[in-house]
DNA sequence: CTGTTAGCGCCTTCAG
DNA sequence: CTGAAGGCGCTAACAG
């Protein structure tokens, strides 16, 4: 069904119909709410696909690549991106990376296709060609959670230098020396700033984390796990562990709460992580947690967004804006 | 950038590019790699929207409609409708309703306006109206989680009479008569569908639940908590509590929890509930979990619109497809 | 206030 | 194997 039948039904040209659809300005009253009437009597949706093909339209779509929309975290900054987006009548196309390279650049060239008006990223690896200005057909671009060195686009992190940083600091003040590290992989921006505010705050404090320590890598939940049990396996555990992510602190959290019921450990490790989660308040043992909205990430990447299509922005260079984290102690007490 | 500016820097005509794209089928081998160089050159993309404007092309877009994406279940579900369609070189679009009739009704015809071949819909209400073939233009419908009376469409539910029946069943069989009921809204299909199951296990014990004791219409964690906490602080407190989804779930555990650390019960009271979570095995009393898998949900509510876009489903009639559930129990003893 | 013309980017059909 | 013409649905620009 197209404006045609619209014009044909209703006995008027395709451009009163067109009139209608578009806020009835210049149109008689009366005819116009006779049209609005066939329109809602056939159904009749406008083809905004051949509406964003004219010039000077816009296609209305927003791209967002997330390397997982499965993580909760990845999910709250999905839904605040859409939650400032839907407000300007855009809508959402998602797609997910799965941390993998290749795809991403498929992807990012299929949503260039369907004429994005932006893009919304939470970038794969460390390849920053792909997202130039040129390559992207100057259509917008904002970074989230994680930046790509030598891209000159706009981008939102957490503060996470200053949250591990701050954690970390926290454990050396109350004494603890032997503070394991578990991160993951080092190209992936999110884990090389954690790891500099874990190191940074021991020379901060005059001296230097134990090498054997600190375990980087960890991809998923379950070597999170595993690494954590062959540290309190070992025969000088560390006394504090510092957790970078969600992923990696639900397996450290898991492989903790279980040596400590078989009784490998005595005392559970001092344990600080990065980002929070549902029963952070009732684990098993005292918990520091760097904290932070991933909806708020996802919003304000979302307002970055839009002051560029609007126009907002100016001309103005790359920003970058850090979003702060708050350290939050859990002691353990609620329920136990 | 159009075929055209490829066209005059291959110097061609727009048609061998067109065929270029389209695979370089009777395309002469030389010059297709020299029209695909210059196309590589000068990043173009197929403006894919233009594309299906044709008569016979499809838009590639699947549109997806959720209560809620920041739910770790729901993002579950998008998790997997995604990785299904993705497949199928397919995009999701993305909306969320908020639980709200009137957005829903204005993101359906907003998709239907993008040309989405296809509908996954977690649907708010109990209006059939909106869902009829002929208010679809005939694009398919996949009503995921929940469904809606009188809707003639394909259907993925989990298995909730059964789930409910099986844990309320078991909780009888323990020996518990004073079980309260956490539920949502009645009308959304869930919530009725999980309460009945509810009291046919009562039924089928020759007995009934204590009506005082079923509290419905919990939409947020919030609410749950405070009726958990109101039942708790009761003179006769229920000896065992089903707790309909996982957000009333989250609130029942966070009540019980604080309850017993504060002494107003001495021992919790045994807790069931639908949906699990991140550390349902880590909780600080005994749990019975209705466990089932979100993103399977979405995987099959993805194939099922699938089949219909691909003809293969033929012409049937609406078909109906509930996942089974499996009820898992964490007797509390890691970590604690 | 209403209608006609033309063209957005692409591809099916038909010539060559 | 390659190109020219025409039209998908829509709306600016220009009549009337």
């Amino acid at each position: 069904m197209t404006v045609k039948d619209i014009a044909r039904a209703a006995e008027v040209s395709p451009m009163t119909v067109s009139r209608v659809l578009s806020g009835g300005k210049n149109v008689r009253p009366a005819l116009r709410e006779h049209v609005e009437k066939v329109i809602a009597e056939l159904g009749y949706h406008r083809n905004e696909n051949a509406r964003s093909l004219r010039p000077g339209q816009r296609s209305g779509l927003v791209g967002v690549l997330i390397t997982n929309i499965g993580n909760p975290y990845y999910a709250g900054v999905v839904q605040g991106i859409e939650q400032v987006v839907a407000a300007t009548g855009r809508r959402i196309l998602v797609a997910t990376t799965n941390e993998d390279a290749d795809l991403e650049r498929q992807l990012l060239s299929d949503f260039l296709g369907r004429q994005v008006e932006g893009l919304v990223v939470v970038p794969v690896g460390q390849d920053a060609e792909r997202f130039t200005t040129a390559r992207l057909n100057d259509v917008p671009l904002v970074l989230a959670s994680r930046t790509v060195a030598g891209v000159a686009a706009d981008a939102v992190l957490i503060d996470d230098v200053h949250g591990a940083h701050e954690a970390t600091s926290l454990m050396l003040e109350a004494g603890h020396r032997r503070i394991a590290f578990l991160g993951n992989k080092v190209t992936v921006s999110t884990g090389q700033r954690r790891l500099r505010g874990f190191r940074d705050a021991f020379a901060d404090h005059g001296s230097e984390p134990d090498e054997s320590l600190v375990v980087l890598g960890l991809q998923d939940t379950e070597a999170a796990e595993v690494a954590m049990r062959d540290l309190l396996g070992r025969a000088e555990p560390p006394s504090a562990v510092f957790a970078a992510n969600n992923r990696i602190s639900t397996g450290a959290i898991r492989a903790i709460a279980k040596a400590t019921a078989e009784g490998v450990v005595a005392t559970p490790p001092r344990l600080s992580l990065f980002d929070s989660f549902d029963f952070a308040d009732m684990a098993p043992f005292p918990l520091s947690v760097v904290d932070h909205d991933p909806a708020e990430l996802g919003r304000v990447a979302a307002r970055m967004l839009l002051s560029r299509l609007d126009g907002s922005a100016g001309g103005e260079g790359a920003r970058l804006v850090e979003l702060p984290v708050h350290l939050v102690h859990h002691d353990a007490t609620v329920g136990h």
